[in-house]
RNA sequence: GGGCGAAUAGCUCAGCUGGUUCAGAGCGCCUGCCUUACACGCAGGAAGUCGGGGGUUCGAAUCCCUCUUCGCCCACCA
């Protein structure tokens, strides 16, 4: 009944509704699928964030994406399986214990290797759901039952079954090399863990002696002076005609005075610089280049740690480079003083400034040092032909697809991949080297003895893998490979993955490979790369930077449903999302806003609502109203589209489709509409037609109550689905709400609306749009007239054509409600004093306004509201006699500019014709 | 040094295949309203030469060129 008073509180209090709902989920099993599901499958693998990772707003938008489609793909009768899982991110776990060891005043170096790795698996026991339970709060649908973690037992088998393979297919080989190092975590990285920063660092020009040489000394260009210690050569380009007198003779390291060659390489770009390049083979990777080709020393001048001095271990020095006094600095400390020796010794010409790009170590920031050493690398070529071919034949596909140019890119320059890291926590690689007879294997099991000789005197390489040599398995480890899990069978390939462009190469493209190299197919069939979280100043959210949001803060604020509203509302295809930390209300009020929006709609809704509703297709189509007919068509049309905005990944579409329907159809104009059939009780018999009588609507409209009902339901519950995927714990809320539920019915397990073309009318809609057009009008004569809103008004229609009429009359209770009338009458209306409005196809609204306006301030009124026309069609007619316009458009949209210029004839003519009888100039 | 993206209302952004969704939304602003679902709301407004310039076209915010300003990615110039 509507008069029951509402048992629900007028704002909505998600704090007492999301983890309720929640658990009610998880009690249900709503998320998880058999893999002898009947349903077809669509799967997700989650971007695994680190174990020790706590939310922040750039994985809330990663996951509440996936969670949008992964509910929206449930909806719709797909077996949704999101796979949840964490990644335990070796050097960056490996980092955070060692600074909680440190804290206790210890290293990972006293506690020795087992206790230190014993000691991150205690802390990861403790905190590694954290992120998992996070996720939960903000909603995410994951199949909790197969989660999944990096270095489980089962998934560190398909890691080291994936590196026996390639083993065995020859793919992994030890490479000794120059390769990115990091002092800080005293590992090896690969060419994308060590990230590019701009820097304006110096350019240092030093003068080395020369023996013999065509003058005294010659001047070399460097930024990293300190390298000078391991130089063996100086290099010039062989036709540099400056420099050919140098090639062949001696130069003098300064301060040590070593003897090194002056070699002609081409590699030196004469342009460069002076010309003249000191060449440190075991401290550039292109010295290293020039090193091989002229079998030059490779003496390594600094520690692992970044300290000068010698390092006999893996170099091929003859010791003896690096004076007394500078063993044991720091690389920087030792270039100021190198510096300083050399601006002493009159051997430093100049410093330039001099910008370049500087090498980071991409989970500390050190600056990277390129240092010669052994390594295992994976050959890559191979891998990523097949993965390039997947994306050229349409295999894979990217959304926005213009990162399929720089993954192409990336492929066919692809180098071979540095696999070993100097780390403890990880997945030790499983290579093993007999003491006895030197063999060197790769097993999938550790051996007791060697296979070669059965020697028992085994060692197994120190170091472990990337994180990413796991990570890049995901897809089909996680399901259990290299088992032939039914899990596997069923769930592999997946269909959609959803991650950042920053990790396409770290990650995407490497699953691409292992996808096809051991399972045949790739792991997905789409790649959507969302956009970046950034602040109003379009920086990256950080943590340094403090300018992050923390999306549990949003939650506790304004409850979960804003923060994923404003998320997928704010992010169309591939761009980034910028909100402001500083504001959070500006930035996630409008969610929680439209979140009690939807509420209140629902209040009103139960309110109206019998315990039993009948199905729209049992209401005789004759008792619904144009309004009811209207808001069906809308609601479908709403479901067409917001469905295509959803399969194309355009959720902020989509998601502002449906508010729109909800907000701007359903609540602003059917609800309102819709209030006085409801709030009259039926009678008995038939309807009769509605055309006749001035106020037949509220008076024949009353048997149409249980038609208003059941169509207003039906709008209401489909529109709770068409949100869900977006706001799930609110749809859930009302939804159970809703007459006719069962207990055990569920949102989340509800199908998705099915679109209807019977309901949608185009021509329907028009005809409720005029209904709008005229309620607005009269609005609008109030407003600029200041009539107080409870002085009721009379005005008078005058419908152009029988058609238009009959559209007005039957909705005239919506007209007279909407517009707050007194009295509402068609035609006939007396001339008097009063203000007008002229519609579109000629329709004339009159509202009487004695006292309130003089004719004198209708005709400026509406001479102005002419005067714009005139302009209009103007601009228009001379479009329409352009003969080229005529000739060359297309026919609909010349007639379509036809019929617009008829229209705004016929409202020129009427408002010409308006004026004149009142009497305007 | 290459490649990519962005510039639209005061702010944050939509605008996809050129033309009735073409100049939009949210927030903010102005004017009225506590109209019995909602003031986290309702109604009515003001506000932009779509970064500059050129071109293609009957027609350009939309396509092309160019310039400016900001991002991002890739690259062994010491």
């Amino acid at each position: 009944m509507s008069s029951t008073p509402f048992d629900l509180p007028p704002q909505y209090d998600p704090r007492e509704v999301e983890s309720r709902l929640y658990q009610r989920w998880l009690a249900a099993d709503a998320f998880t699928v058999r893999a002898d599901s009947p349903k077809p499958p669509y799967v997700i693998v989650i971007p695994p964030p680190n174990v020790t990772a706590i939310l922040h707003v750039g994985h809330g938008l990663n996951d509440v994406i996936q969670d949008v489609l992964v509910r929206f793909e449930r909806m719709r009768g797909r077996g949704a399986e999101w796979l949840p899982g964490t990644d335990h991110a070796g050097i960056a776990t490996q980092n955070v214990v060692e600074k909680l060891v440190a804290a206790e005043g210890t290293t990972r170096f006293d506690l020795g290797r087992e206790r230190f790795v014993e000691r991150v698996w205690a802390f990861v026991r403790e905190t590694g759901g954290v992120i998992l339970e996070q996720l939960k709060i903000i909603g995410c649908s994951c199949d909790w039952s197969r989660t999944v973690f990096t270095l489980d037992p089962a998934y560190s088998q398909a890691v080291r079954e994936a590196f026996v393979r390639l083993w065995e297919e020859k793919r992994i080989y030890r490479g000794h090399r120059v390769i990115h190092w990091c002092p800080h975590c005293l590992t090896s990285l690969s060419d994308e863990e060590a990230e590019f920063a701009d820097e304006t660092g110096k350019l240092y020009h030093i003068r080395y002696r020369v023996d013999g040489g065509p003058q005294p000394f010659l001047t070399v260009a460097t930024t990293r002076p300190e390298t000078m210690l391991g130089d063996t050569a100086i290099a010039v380009h062989p036709d540099d005609p400056r420099h050919a007198g140098f090639i062949g003779k001696t130069a003098h390291i300064p301060i040590t005075d070593i003897a090194i060659p002056i070699i002609a390489d081409e590699a030196v770009d004469p342009k460069f610089g002076t010309g003249f390049v000191k060449v440190t083979p075991a401290h550039d990777a292109n010295d290293f280049e020039i090193g091989t080709r002229h079998k030059l020393p490779m003496p390594l001048v600094m520690t692992p740690e970044g300290r000068m001095g010698e390092d006999g271990g893996r170099g091929t020095g003859e010791g003896g480079r690096v004076p007394a006094p500078l063993q044991g600095l720091d690389r920087f400390e030792a270039r100021d003083r190198i510096v300083k020796q050399l601006k002493d010794e009159g051997l430093l010409d100049k410093v330039e400034p001099h910008p370049h790009a500087v090498r980071h170590c991409y989970r500390c920031d050190t600056v990277v040092e390129p240092r010669l050493s052994d390594q295992w690398f994976v050959a890559m070529k191979d891998l990523a032909r097949p993965a390039l071919a997947a994306y050229q034949d349409g295999r894979v596909k990217f959304v926005p697809d213009r990162w399929g140019a720089t993954y192409e890119h990336w492929m066919e320059n692809i180098r071979d991949w540095n696999i070993s890291r100097q780390l403890w926590w990880g997945h030790r690689i499983p290579v093993f080297t007999c003491g006895k007879c030197g063999h060197v294997w790769a097993a999938r099991q550790d051996p007791a003895a060697c296979p070669k000789c059965g020697d028992r005197k085994l060692t197994q390489d120190p170091d472990v893998l990337d994180t990413w040599f796991s990570s890049w398995l995901w897809p089909f480890a996680a399901f259990g490979w290299p088992e032939r899990t039914p899990d596997l069978a069923r769930f592999y390939p997946g269909h959609t993955l959803v991650t950042a462009p920053e990790i396409l190469f770290f990650w995407v493209a490497r699953m691409i490979m292992a996808g096809i190299h051991f399972m045949e197919r790739p792991p997905f069939a789409t790649v959507y790369l969302h956009g970046t979280v950034r602040d109003t100043q379009h920086r990256k959210m950080s943590k340094s930077l403090g300018n992050g949001i923390d999306p549990l803060d949003v939650v506790r604020l304004y409850g979960a449903d804003a923060l994923r509203w404003t998320l997928i509302a704010g992010s169309s295809l591939g761009a980034d999302v910028v909100l402001d930390p500083n504001d959070l209300e500006t930035t996630f009020a409008p969610g929680r806003n439209f979140a009690n929006k939807l509420w209140n709609i629902g209040r009103f809704v139960l309110a109206q609502l019998p315990g039993e509703v009948p199905p729209l297709e049992r209401i005789d189509r004759h008792t619904l109203t144009l309004a009811d007919r209207w808001i069906l068509s809308r609601l479908e049309a709403t479901v067409r589209d917001a469905t295509g905005s959803f399969e194309q990944f355009r959720l902020d579409e989509g998601a502002k489709r449906c508010f729109d329907f909800v907000w701007k159809d359903l609540a602003d104009w059917y609800v309102e509409a819709v209030k006085p059939r409801l709030a009259t009780p039926e009678r008995g018999g038939a309807p009769s037609g509605a055309a006749g009588a001035r106020w037949a609507a509220a008076e024949e409209g009353a048997p149409t109550r249980s038609a208003a009902q059941a169509v207003l339901c039906y709008c209401f519950d489909a529109a709770l689905r068409l949100l869900h995927p977006v706001v799930p714990f609110i749809t859930e809320e009302l939804w159970q709400k809703l007459p006719g539920r069962k207990p055990d019915e569920l949102l989340t397990l509800a199908a998705w609306p099915s679109f209807n073309p019977d309901l949608v009318d185009a021509e329907l809609e028009m005809q409720f749009q005029r209904v709008q057009q005229v309620v607005e009008g009269i609005r609008s004569i109030r407003a600029e007239y200041r009539i107080p809103p409870k002085s009721r008004l009379r005005a008078s229609i005058t419908a152009r054509g029988r058609d238009n009429r009959v559209i007005f009359e039957a909705e005239s209770e919506t007209i007279r409600r909407l517009a707050q009338l007194e009295e509402l009458a068609f035609d006939g209306a007396a001339k008097r004093v009063g203000a007008h409005a002229i519609f579109g196809d000629g329709s004339e609204v009159f509202v009487a306004l004695e006292g309130a306006i003089d004719v004198q301030q209708e005709c400026t009124r509406l001479s102005t509201e002419r005067t714009r026309l005139d302009q209009q069609l103007e601009r228009l007619t001379a479009k329409l006699s352009n003969e080229n316009f005529v000739a060359r458009a297309p026919a609909d949209v010349v007639a379509r500019e036809r019929e617009k210029e008829r229209e705004w004839r016929f409202q020129r003519d009427a408002l010409d014709g308006k004026l004149k009888s009142l009497g305007c100039s």
